[in-house]
DNA sequence: CCGCTCTCTGAAACCGGTTCCCCGGATGTA
DNA sequence: TACATCCGGGGAACCGGTTTCAGAGAGCGG
């Protein structure tokens, strides 16, 4: 494996010019530069990462943190977050914190070593740990806001509104809302937003939960809904799903019975029977937004702002007018 | 941020003794390897990657190249990966090559760069370039196979004979395949697999495709099943879903006028209507044992071998005896 | 024609660990 | 008591880049 000074030597120039006409061009005389440029090329050179580092300081890693990746949600996240690190030719750390608080935490100091920058989604981490890590190095939030922390929100208050909104004008007046895990960030602002939404149209909103996110959940809140609600809304794909399941066993039909609508989306609602109504998020750019963003941070540029993205409601069959039965 | 030299001092001893006292202890009486420890944790140093990086030549990082994260197969497999990964202290680079051959290739070398080794989930790739990937730094294969190449594969025949003897014992004789990808390493083995099982057991086998694996091939792939087919089996679950819906659009019923039987196993199958009989692989281990192999391997130890895992059936509603129409 | 400034290049220090080589002292053996 | 051996520890080289600092040479004005 060719090394700097394998190619300078092969130049007929110094190390430091090598370096100069391979990292900082304008630095070095058009006809040094070329010489250098061929060589290297010739000689096959690939600066050595960790030298590098070793420096400058700046790995050209970046750490990512997600929950989990069974939910579908987080698949175009990582694509997104992949392909911006790619164009500023870095390097994408991940780590699954499986939505435990501590484990969260022991992830992003451990990889907080070694990444130039962490981007969290975090749904679970409390504030302080949160607060105690930007503190150490940079870091972006997704789908989450703390303080003045920089994040990338997708606008879940939107997405609730825009749900409340479809359902209200189909004429539901009795909602309910199955709720997610409890302490979630995003889960409390929807419900917030929901019931603000409910309560300007003089409708009802019943609340379940806080439950875990489960399937297993989503099944169990099926015998718990509230008999007059017309309209559910979920706070999750995982729970929707289970739900559907349940209300399959209980004898109850969608929509006919009653309208179900979901907080998030997944590829399979569209094959659910029936298809569900849901949000969808433009998760990819959220996931290369936090990127670039986080980069920045780390060039000193960037700013400690909040990004809001703001869903699409997809209807689907699973929404209808109420009490068709 | 507290430097080995720093240590050094604080424990009065010189960076060689520090460093041996923290890497290699047997190296150092028990007396210096306590005073440096305490030294340490009370600095609370943390060793610097890159510098150890540099001189040992392992960055202590690991790369995992997979096709795509959107199909849920991935996602214990890389759970898997990263719990082995933690328990040798390292990290896990994660890239996504989108099934694209040329993308993975240059994937591949750009994470070869950084990482000790990496673990590919390659169904696309040439055989040659893999050969030549390997030769360059420590390769684990997964769910592939090459030549003498070390890989662990989710043993897609043993699977493919399940699910056809499966159908075989409920009384089916004329079964259709629909197949995956072109070119698709594990498809092949199974179509054969298939194709040997059903003629010894004096059945048909029907097989279309090659498919692109989605959800759309599967819907166009309901049209073209041969009309005395009573049996499908579906190369995975992308395909199967689409085909449910395709059939579901033709006005077909599942299982009554057709069994199906997908390749790979997915949560959502358990809330499809109605839920399918599929393979499930022991995915997490699969990618717990790659990692495990591949630091074996960039340890000197480890051979050039294939460890099998074999799937499980799961047998759910999609699947029952023919003509029941 | 001299001297000053500006630009490009090279020598060497440096980043923070690991490891080679050697030394001093303790132990064992004759 | 004398000498070989063994062991823990220290000094310094080293990994492969980047950056500082100073010097050489060219261009310009006076």
């Amino acid at each position: 494996m060719a090394t700097l000074a394998d190619v300078a030597r092969a130049a007929g120039v110094s190390k430091a010019t090598a370096s100069r006409a391979l990292t900082r061009p304008e630095m070095v005389t058009e006809a040094t530069r070329e010489k250098v440029r061929a060589a290297a090329d010739r000689l096959g050179f690939q600066p050595n990462r960790s030298a590098r580092a070793l420096t400058t300081g700046r790995t050209g890693l970046i750490g990512l943190i997600v929950p989990t990746l069974a939910n579908p949600f987080f698949s175009p996240l990582v694509l997104g977050a992949q392909r911006a690190a790619e164009e500023a030719d870095a390097h994408l750390l991940i780590s699954v914190s499986e939505a435990d608080a501590d484990r969260e935490a022991a992830l992003a100091a451990r990889l907080g070593e070694q990444a130039d920058g962490v981007v969290m989604v975090a749904p679970v981490g409390t504030d302080a740990a949160l607060r105690e890590h930007a503190r150490q190095r940079p870091l972006i939030l997704v789908d989450r806001r703390v303080g003045r922390l920089p994040a990338v929100v997708l606008d879940a208050e939107e997405g609730a509104t825009r749900l409340a909104d479809h359902l209200l004008e189909l004429g539901h007046r009795d909602l309910a809302y199955v709720s997610g895990p409890p302490g979630s960030w995003s889960d409390t602002r929807r419900r917030a937003a929901l019931a603000e939404r409910a309560a300007a149209a003089g409708a009802r909103l019943h609340v379940l939960g806080p439950l875990p996110p489960t399937f297993d959940a989503g099944i169990a809140a099926a015998d718990r809904l509230p008999a007059d609600a017309t309209a559910v809304l979920v706070y999750n794909s995982y729970l929707t799903l289970g739900l559907l399941h349940g209300l399959r066993a209980a004898g109850r039909r969608v929509p006919d019975d009653l309208s179900v609508a979901a907080g998030d989306d997944l590829t399979a609602f569209a094959v659910t029977d029936p298809p569900v109504t849901a949000l969808s998020f433009p998760v990819e750019e959220a996931g290369a937004t936090a990127v670039r963003r986080l980069l920045d941070l780390c060039g000193g540029t960037g700013a400690r702002t909040t990004t809001r993205l703001a869903p699409r409601l997809e209807v689907r069959a699973s929404t209808g007018v109420p009490g068709r039965r």
